[in-house]
DNA sequence: CTGTTAGCGCCTTCAA
DNA sequence: TTGAAGGCGCTAACAG
């Protein structure tokens, strides 16, 4: 409401040169004690806060790292972004975030702002952004992008990413190790890489393990629970041979797990059902849901790191985010007995 | 990496003066059609952004409204954040969230740096600053408070939170209509002020009705599932007898009901459940959990539009946020014969 | 150790 | 319609 005190009204309280009081306040250079006090007098008794406008248009830093998000309330990111948080800690950057709800428009609209707020440094959560945009972003700033694979490695950026396809696979060979032979797939929306990946990677584990892939025991959802629920319904409908079924992400596998409900069926006696992403909540979904974990908290505290590194010069800190395989108790195992026409191809073993 | 390029060097290339490169990016007069399109034509080439500091500096206002949230990754207060955005969105203000991770320290640092940031405005959700505090925020800025009762009406603040008791209250009630008799709570961290008002509703609704409140049937968590996974464990080995529990949140209900799961309870025919805050996983576990919701997003919407109708003078728009009871599939109704030694009073309609 | 001086990039009078 | 000049609050040489 009222206008904020400035420095030079706290020198001028203290009876000393503003300089004085940057100093103190910087830590610049030694400064006598008598004014020292004099002036942490002055500060507590006017309640004055530096101006960071100021401060960073005089020291041409801002001291703010941009975060891109897709949404800012969405399970999957936000652990990421609690990470950033933790990786930026005790650096003296503060994130500023920011979410473009998926819209290629709006994220190039929050980058823009991101700019003009001269943050240091940007990551970005995936995203929509084109390849030759960040390109051009990281010629201005150091860029960090998670959950996408965009050679940066010219402008200075970094990006990491999990191998979705392999971990795709590995869940879906693991199904077919536990004796399921009729497996469906719940994907996620056609237009979303990360879905993509994972179609493939179901795909491919079926070919491996000598399984035909059939597109009718597919459908496709949106990652949200609804879709997960209505796919799982119409899945049965076509196929009640089923025993298995893979959901593109943990939400679509709540929705699933309820359809199951509803139809009476258990899991995993009835039907084995496994997800993706590990979210929080599914270590106590009933049963506790089968998943594979990306560990988005270590990656964005990772990756905060590595943009701090770039910033300040030095070497980027080696990092191998690993993939797990969370086995909990919605896949049962079925014996599965000899099929003449179909003799099991015995699946790799996992990792 | 290259020092980013100034209004200046845009009206050089232009050939025309700073002054008017700055009027025709703020509208703030009229220009002549050629300079105007030499300026954009130099603007576009040069890859101009304006520098949001020096611009804040001068205007005296920098467009950013200040967040506080205990935790930028907690599924409760993430939707107050998408609500808050949204209603922002268009206002010309872009919201600065920082986390207080729930310790007193790090909110006074992050009110600290949200002020140095000179916000025009600040949201606190919840968090646990002392009101004192708060107020002499407000006196220089217009704030908001969600989740929490704090008067600041001398200061020009708003504040808005839910009856918490009420609603357990009304819970609780209901589960008494539906003919339980024996409800266990799982409650809180006692140290949290919501946590208290939600056991205080359980115990005034038991009274209510006529039944006794028993303190060995509440079980203390800390509002994560584990919490509710082991408190539902010791309820049930203390009195078998219990035929529902009442969880402070959904979260220790996911616990609770995982619990009962490996006891091989079902929900709701041998024990019923129910959890406050319904968060949008709560439509999907099995069954879907009954529980209050607190309608976050509107709340965060409208204080997000109130603190702007304080900055600009206006009329803070009126708004009762509603918890709405939803009721899904985890309560079961238990006949209930009549018992000479205790009559059961009537409860009270749900209104 | 401390004060003086000159910007940082932009907006906003005031003249022209 | 346009340009010149001054200042927003702070920091960083440069002299003492």
């Amino acid at each position: 409401m009222t206008r904020a005190v400035t420095l030079t009204e706290v020198a001028r309280e203290a009876g000393v040169s503003p300089s004085t009081v940057s100093r103190i306040l910087n830590g610049t250079a030694r400064v006598g004690d008598d004014k020292a006090s004099q002036v942490r007098r002055a500060i507590e008794k006017l309640g004055y806060t530096r101006n960071a406008f100021a401060r960073s248009l005089a020291t041409g830093s801002s001291g703010i790292i941009g975060v891109l998000t897709p949404d800012i309330a969405s399970p999957f990111y936000n652990d990421a972004l609690s990470g950033i948080e933790r990786g930026l800690m005790g650096s003296g950057y503060s994130p500023l975030m920011i979410s473009g709800h998926w819209r290629t428009g709006e994220e190039e609209h929050a980058v823009e702002l991101l700019l003009g707020r001269r943050v240091e440094g940007l990551i970005l959560l995936g995203g929509q952004l084109p390849d030759a945009e960040i390109r051009a972003v990281a010629a201005q700033v150091p860029v960090g992008v998670l959950g996408r694979v965009v050679n940066l490695d010219a402008w200075g950026g970094v990006s990491i990413a999990l191998d979705q396809r392999q971990s795709a696979r590995d869940l879906v060979t693991y199904l077919v190790g536990r004796g399921h032979r009729v497996i469906g797939h719940i994907s996620g929306p056609p237009d979303h890489a990360d879905a993509r990946e994972r179609l493939a990677g179901y795909r491919e584990a079926l070919e491996d393990c000598g399984l035909r892939f059939q597109p009718s025991l597919v459908v496709a959802g949106d990652f949200q629970e609804l879709s997960g629920l209505i796919g799982m319904q119409r899945l049965w409908q076509r196929c009640p041979r089923l025993t298995a079924v893979f959901c593109a992400n943990d939400q679509m596998a709540y929705g699933a797990r309820l359809a199951l409900h509803r139809l009476g069926l258990r899991v995993p006696e009835d039907l084995s059902l496994i997800g993706f992403d590990d979210l929080p909540g599914s270590a106590y979904t009933t049963p506790p849901l089968s998943s594979v974990r990306q560990p988005m908290a270590e990656m964005g505290r990772w990756l905060a790191r590595a943009v701090l590194a770039r910033l300040r010069g030095e070497a980027i800190p080696p990092f191998t985010p690993r993939q797990e395989l969370m086995l909990r108790e919605s896949v049962a195992t079925r014996r599965v007995g000899p099929d003449p026409a179909h003799p099991p191809r015995r699946p790799k073993p996992l990792p």
